[in-house]
DNA sequence: TATAAATGTTAGGCTAATCTAACAAAAATA
DNA sequence: TATTTTTGTTAGATTAGCCTAACATTTATA
């Protein structure tokens, strides 16, 4: 069984390979950053877990998880988002409120008890934050990115990048209140003209097709794509 | 803010405390018994807890909490045994399978979460062990204790002590079914020969008031006193 | 009450996780 | 390419919580 300081070294060492997805491994002096502990520290527990065979590790190369590693990791980031998503829904904690108090749950260990959570809470796909909560089959499964012009009424979705980088558009994007991965909700499209109307954050706008077609979005909504890694 | 490890032992010493009460202290062995570890090690922590004012302890003497330290254990058996409701009201854990996971849970650092915990439960006054649940500010309400004979219809109770002592007063008592801590439901009382018709673990039964006088129960519906240790 | 048994303490060691300081290797840059 | 900067490693120390072995005190009992 791992201590809560290996699950947690395991789970940086996920978030930081999934960020930078070009290489898939991360720096010691990165993952120590993200830990908040000295490289040195870090250091010695690149070892302990290669030894544990979770991770792959050469001294002065950069680091990945195993097979074994990257299911350890995922189980963990399931349990976080899954206590995060009872604490938002149940017990009226806000969107910032959840974070710190999951870190601690993450680490209870009862395979039941998370199985259990899962099934009261409905089996859910994504929490509070709009992030992937990984099945109990390690699996994440991945909403499919599209525009949200092509996005349907009715339908939750969030903004996880644009097309168009110029400062125009950015701020155009920023006066209509669109921020990084903050729920969206088309409310309609007007057959006269296109133009959607949102509303972000209690906020409601008319974008045209034009807008809409620079914002990429993940629908909260739609099916989602079994992905095997 | 307390470990993990220091709140376990002052849990240890409040039960000691209390199971034995004419003492209200507890030997350095006896504490190392309740939580599996040597008695140095124990020895060490008196040590340490005396230094932070959590426990009075005298080199060869018996410990005891302090003011302070009993407010920190009652709060930890407070989280405990919420916990243990929510795992067995909503998660659908058995009676026996809860304390395990609720030793892990009731470390978890968060004011807000037990409270919430507690409204989401509606405010429980008994675990699902029939054992009392600590109030927010530290009280434990002590339900009074009576007769079998004395408890009203439809009310639920539990048998806490029997006043008869004699082998076939006991051996009556274990035909009805009648375990110590089982739930017991008062069914009905029959104006006529004055029977009392009760329901224990599915199984319904009618005693007489002469049994029913000898049985001591405390009463799960009933109000409870305040208790201000 | 003298001795044996039970109980409690101290000293010294171990491991996990952390640190600082010094050093080594790799990468960036002048 | 030579040098500087960044990155990574090692050695040695610290703290919490645990251990064993030896010793001290208290309590029980012959």
């Amino acid at each position: 069984m791992l201590s809560t300081t290996e699950e947690n070294y395991l789970k940086a060492l996920l978030q930081l390979t999934l960020e930078q997805a070009e290489k898939g491994e991360a720096g010691t002096n990165e993952l120590a950053a993200q830990l908040g502990v000295k490289p040195a520290t870090a250091n010695d527990m690149l070892k302990k877990l290669r030894e544990k065979q979770l991770i792959h590790y050469e001294k002065y190369g950069k680091s990945s998880l195993t097979t074994e590693g990257k299911k350890r990791a995922i189980e963990v980031v399931r349990k976080h988002r899954l206590w995060e998503t009872f604490l938002y829904e149940h017990l009226g904690f806000t969107w910032d409120e959840v974070h710190e108090v999951a870190e601690q749950l993450e680490h209870i260990q009862s395979s039941k008890l998370i199985d259990r959570l899962d099934q009261f809470l409905n089996y859910p796909s994504f929490d509070p934050h709009g992030d992937v909560i990984p099945t109990a089959t390690g699996e994440m499964k991945i909403p499919a990115k599209k525009t949200l012009n092509e996005e349907e009424v009715g339908h939750h979705c969030k903004m996880v990048g644009v097309k168009d980088n110029s400062a125009t558009f950015l701020q155009y994007v920023d006066k209509v209140g669109l921020r990084m991965n903050q729920p969206i909700r088309i409310l309609s499209r007007q057959p006269y003209d296109e133009l959607i109307e949102i509303e972000v954050n209690g906020q409601k706008s008319s974008v045209s097709p034009r807008f809409a077609e620079n914002i990429v979005i993940v629908c909260n909504d739609c099916e989602l794509q079994k992905k095997t890694d």
